[in-house]
DNA sequence: AAAAACTGTCTGTCTTGCATACAATTCGCG
DNA sequence: CGCGAATTGTATGCAAGACAGACAGTTTTT
């Protein structure tokens, strides 16, 4: 009886949050973001790559020939921030801009040998990164958790 | 039986995640982030707050004479750049630092009342956010994302 | 008492995100 | 077909945030 009475506080609770910062779905997100962030960028101290470097580097790989506006959305980046991140990788040799084929307005992308090699590396320390994260969950949770996931940025 | 080899051939592939970005939880992590990003500072266009500004804001109210630092651990921020968020704050007006009774080291942070009714703005605006990033969700499955989430970062 | 740790502050650098603007090019619709 | 609209890359400037390194005052540890 009082345990029901109980039960219901704790509803409203809920259905209020509390008012608490902690249960805020977004407030998660962003710790959880900051989490992995810390732990890349560690993890590729050595390689003095970024997030998004590794994302943009990756995605060129995936899809040669791909133009910077393609980049842009598929990793939710602005045209100008895409133009910032290519240029750094060009300025260190990875990535090269060539002329595209019937579109004029495009320019093709493609890894050059050193950005092949850093990417190799790359990957290598990602899917380090990765089992440091995955360590945490079931390969099952490891599932459930990007398809949520999923459901928010696409 | 040749169902079976296909199955270790399918498995063999998720180990290595078939080398696909999208198979990445990191890179998930990342774009939902920053679709939360996106429309968190949508939301908040008005007041000019920012994610980080709304949580420490937050933060303080919750934990009234709270110190930069203990800030910092629970945000999981830098002191520097916890500073630079606060100082912000102040130059608003939204929060005032005192001295703190004990430690002299510390200083307590509280809110004005003109941070309250700032803050008061701001939770309507969460609220309205979090409807948005709920929307997608079954309560089981926000209970759900938020236990992933916590075990990635605390 | 000396060493180590903590706290706030300051400075500077790097990355990212976004707004704005511009020129060249391509596309869509009348 | 032709002209306005949309796309693409580029450039510039600004704000926020992360972090490293340094410094001084204070507290805790040993």
């Amino acid at each position: 009886m009082h345990s029901s009475a109980r039960k219901i506080a704790a509803n409203a609770e809920d259905d209020a949050d509390i008012g608490g910062i902690d249960g805020i779905v977004g407030f998660h997100i962003r710790l959880a973001h900051g989490a992995v962030y810390r732990h890349f960028t560690e993890t590729f101290v050595d390689l003095e790559l970024t997030q998004k470097q590794v994302s943009v580097l990756w995605l060129i790989d995936e899809h040669p020939d791909i133009a910077q506006a393609d980049i842009g959305r598929r990793l939710q980046m602005d045209r100008a921030t895409v133009m910032a991140i290519v240029n750094r990788l060009q300025k260190r040799g990875f990535v090269e801009r060539g002329a595209s084929t019937g579109d004029r307005r495009r320019q093709t992308l493609h890894l050059t040998s050193t950005g092949q090699a850093a990417l190799a590396q790359a990957r290598a320390s990602v899917l380090e990164h990765e089992a440091w994260l995955k360590s945490r969950f079931t390969p099952r949770e490891v599932a459930l958790l990007i398809d949520l996931l999923k459901r928010i940025h696409e």
